[in-house]
DNA sequence: TAATTCAGCGTACAAGTGTACACTAGTTTA
DNA sequence: TAAACTAGTGTACACTTGTACGCTGAATTA
């Protein structure tokens, strides 16, 4: 019950999916992508794409859905890098730059679908920051003993501000980003600093 | 010397800016317009739009100055509220939101094309940003004497999480945003509680 | 083994795209 | 007044788009 057709039919599956991601770039975003383009890329005549997915929206929220894993990948990452001791801000800062050298197309989608036309698009790329986020602020919360409400909207500041660097990180040479990168590590302690004020204010 | 004829391409490059500006929306990005629908919705044949732009690119950049305008229009409405007393932080938030109401298609057109496929737009984008970014940080240096680069990182930091709130307020009812608000707000005050403490600690 | 299912293909079509080109009529210039 | 200019028009063309439809052959089921 192996079943060679299933199996061969989650291999094209698997194809469309990283035909689109092979498409994207700086200079292509999702939404200017072509179902036929899309199957041509994988080696699949138009029509046969409507074996896989209704449209090219439900492609692109199985995108989104890919995107939230290389986040929670890139969490896991920083993580580890963190128990081997250092500052936690410069791990997590450095961390999510290296990640963008090779995720930057994934991230991108990321960035351009949270503002897209498409309200599922909108909502599930919201859903996937959103864990994120809640990721973040529990860590916060237990490693600063913060007030809950301070450790979210700090947990939610540093999440826009690192993805706002990102973003900007994208579009700049390696000697920028350094210097992007540290001006960001400093955003986040000014931030730090302020909600530990704050937190023992309420 | 008044020139009818200038007077009335005038008129008509008007009507084909106001025409693309109308036809954006949530569910409507530049990028997704057509020069034909453009053209169509201003009264006019398509090849007539060549008259007044070589392609839609060169429409869309004219757009973003447009959106510059918009933003320092809200800079200025937000000083003179000030001026008449009130937590600068608030009336700030407050009058942004405000602006979303009536310009919410403008700022989604800057949103979107920061991250767009296209570099001369991104890079438009950035500098009218910058520009804001600018203004609150000299506001910010000589209301509290801060250290210049810590003006510059609460400027850059304060201008990112009060757009990405921006962003989250077009898809959400009005009493979701008044919390939205009142959280952006508190977003702000940590920021800068964490930049005078940073600035006295340099 | 015989019948059924279904991933993938090829053809076909209507709709929409950007833009080249030649033309017109009113404005501007000489 | 005569000549030159030009904003706007209409036609035409080559492309690209999504997708409806019927077919095929191999995998699956009975």
């Amino acid at each position: 019950m192996s079943g060679i057709r299933a199996q061969q039919k989650e291999k094209t599956r698997r194809q469309i999916i990283d035909a689109a991601l092979g498409q994207l770039s700086a200079e292509r975003s999702f939404s200017s992508l072509s179902l036929r383009e899309v199957a041509k890329e994988a080696g699949l005549a138009p029509t046969s794409f409507y074996r896989h997915f209704s449209d090219m929206d439900e492609l692109g929220l199985t995108l989104v859905d890919e995107a939230g894993l290389t986040l929670r990948q890139l969490m896991r990452q920083a993580r580890q890098r963190i128990e081997k001791g250092g500052s936690v801000v410069k791990i997590s800062v450095v961390t999510f730059m290296e990640f963008l050298e090779n995720n930057g197309n994934i991230f991108r989608l990321l960035l351009r679908e949270r503002s897209g036309t498409s309200p599922a698009f909108r909502a599930a790329v919201s859903r996937e920051i959103h864990y994120f986020t809640l990721e973040l602020c529990d860590y916060l919360q237990q490693a600063n003993k913060l007030n809950a409400e301070v450790a979210y909207l700090q947990a939610n500041a540093a999440v826009v501000i690192v993805f706002s660097a990102g973003a900007d990180a994208l579009d700049v040479d390696k000697k920028e980003q350094d210097d992007l990168t540290r001006r960001t590590i400093l955003q986040l302690r000014i931030l730090a600093e302020g909600a530990l004020a704050m937190s023992s204010k309420i």
